[in-house]
DNA sequence: AGGATATTCAACCATCTGGTTGACGATCGG
DNA sequence: CCGATCGTCAACCAGATGGTTGAATATCCT
């Protein structure tokens, strides 16, 4: 049921995925909305969910044709773990943590994101 | 200077490096040292420590003709922060961590590093 | 029923990854 | 100087990854 922490930093290497997840953060989203900053086809789209729901960091649930996909933070619970062993960092920062953010939606440059 | 996140991420997908990074923890270690405990070739191990030293992860300094490798935790802050802003973790668990240390330790299963 | 919308599937392709081996450049000990 | 040790480099290989396109499936609307 946990997946093993190759299956989620791989999951985490990708700068889309954390764009993805990024956006989930704000609110369910249905997978065509999810692709519609991407320049990238929906299939690809599809399959980085499909990367993130086997990583356990997202659900899909179909709603009618509709597919929404929803953030599942607990999946970050061991990799949190086991990066905090490495760095006494201080525990949390959530400032530092949304310039992390916006470094990233600015860094995937994907015509979109930026708004 | 601050290596971006794919590369952080991606060089810890990887189980050996993992394990690598938690060998280190204990102590700085020598390439041939750090070698030791895996089966593959030393040139791979010596590929992964390279992987390591461009994520920030460790550094190398040459005293002789041996190679000192030493954790550099600092480079995962970026990552650890940007983790951090998904789940709502309670700060730190370090107890949580030496469990998933171990597991780490014993999946790799590499014939040793379960002494 | 039939057409439009939402999403995945399948095949394909280029590139990256993690491993191998063998040769090589440095450095140490005698 | 010679031989052994430490570590990397280069070429190669099988398999994974990230993208494409076109067809298929499922649902909604009228």
């Amino acid at each position: 049921m946990n997946p093993p922490l190759d299956i989620i930093f791989a999951a985490l290497a990708d700068p889309t995925r954390r764009a993805i997840l990024a956006m989930l953060l704000e609110d369910d989203m249905a997978v065509t909305d999810v692709a519609e900053p991407f320049q990238m086809s929906l299939a690809a789209i599809s399959k980085h969910l499909g990367i993130l729901a086997d990583a356990g960091l997202i659900s899909r649930e179909r709603r009618g044709r509709v597919i929404w996909c929803k953030l599942e933070p607990d999946a970050l619970r061991g990799a949190s773990v086991w990066m905090q062993g490495f760095g006494q960092f201080e525990p949390v920062d959530l400032d530092a943590f949304e310039r992390f953010l916006q470094g990233e939606l600015s860094d995937t440059e994907d015509d979109a994101l930026t708004t």
